[in-house]
DNA sequence: ACCTGAACACCGTTCAAGT
DNA sequence: ACCTGAACACCGTTCAAGT
């Protein structure tokens, strides 16, 4: 019997470096950077990874870990402060917060999906880690904090999925906005309250609503006893 | 030339009801309510029309419209206050939010894909207007009950979503709830807040946690100056 | 155990051609 | 204007058969 040996079809060509989870993942970053979540699928990694779609399923149970995976290689790169040594433990809150949704920002579709998963990689846990120990800091009791903290990344997430729905209409669609419209044309007869708060539902800017709502989320938190 | 008429093939057939957006979205009321939202599908409507799926795009723009009309649908059935009546307008809100939120447990799915689209039928206009006007009678000033109403209907509906995500696993897989799994086995050296937390996580039913969570909010909003 | 090609069972949307 | 069939351009996942 002749030895094992490359076939030849591959001969020449770049080895092709053995499979595993965290190259799938690598190129799935990639292409999410690149060209959108939208372009991450099965057969594309596959392709890119020079086998078929099945031979994934090896390493990854489906296309949601795929995303829970990518959520969390992405994570790596979010600056956590020290709870421990941090003087001003609600700066640090807000700051972490805000830069948790600039990070999805960055990717809405994949807020979007992530909304639909519950992440659970070491990263993710390193942030609802330190969320908790800032909300202990912060001298918010301890079942509060723990209560809280999904509120608070929940409305981040859920606050760049939103902006899913903005970046797939193209500007001449007028209907990208449906809900801002709707309460612009809503009648006065009909939506009272709608009609008095036209002006204040129309003010501020993302960052400073942005802004708001999370202290108004972390005053609830501290301030609710459970 | 002789006179139009049905086609022998249709002849002997109960009469085709003629195509309209209202009678799409009651089939499709119709396949969420007995199948589930994943049923309706484009092939799928335009099947029990008896036409094909091009045809439904003379009423419809696309699958977020529908699944928006059909959300819209589900809320006429939800009971709103007169928030010029009420006499507690705190406890109004907190069973509205709740109501809402349960008519959307009823329809996980739908929850998920609600939270990608703005939602604006009628029905949801209703909806934020009653949720504004109950901030109002609450003495919460009028920026902040702008402000807020969304934080408390993108609660309601993400919770609903974050359920869809346990419907769809079975009981056999145990990574149903990955980040129960996760904080309950995340090493206390690296993850010391979840650690020193851990009773508090897990503790306390989903209807206390809800009900918490309102409050907490509604807290949130009424108490931060914007 | 790992890997594969092919198949299964679908999707939403567009388009040219009717009526 | 409304409606249509057929096509376009894909999906995720499973499975039997390899190595």
């Amino acid at each position: 019997m002749p030895p094992r040996r490359t076939p030849a079809s591959r001969r020449d060509r770049p080895a092709k470096p053995p499979l595993s989870r965290a190259g799938v993942v690598a190129v799935a970053l990639r292409i999410l950077r690149e060209e959108g979540l939208e372009k991450v699928t099965m057969r594309r990694l596959a392709g890119e990874l020079d086998t078929g779609p099945s031979s994934l399923y090896v390493y990854l149970q489906n296309m949601a870990e795929v995303h829970g995976a990518v959520l969390d290689a992405l994570l790596a790169d979010l600056p956590m402060p020290d709870p421990a040594t941090t003087k001003d433990p609600r700066g640090a809150l807000t700051d972490l917060l805000t830069a948790y949704t600039g990070l999805l920002f960055g990717y809405p579709s994949l807020a979007r999906s992530v909304l639909a998963l519950w992440p659970s990689g070491p990263n993710y846990l390193r942030l609802i880690d330190t969320t908790i120990a800032l909300l202990d800091a912060l001298g918010v009791p301890p079942r509060q904090a723990s209560w809280g903290f999904d509120v608070l990344l929940q409305y981040a997430t859920a606050t760049a999925a939103e902006q899913a729905t903005r970046d797939e209409s193209d500007d001449s669609d007028r209907e990208w906005d449906g809900l801002t419209e709707a309460i612009g044309r809503a009648p006065g007869r009909e939506y009272p309250a709608i009609a008095r708060h036209r002006d204040d539902l129309f003010s501020g800017t993302p960052e400073q609503k942005l802004r708001w709502t999370l202290t108004a989320l972390i005053n609830g938190v501290a301030g609710t006893p459970a």
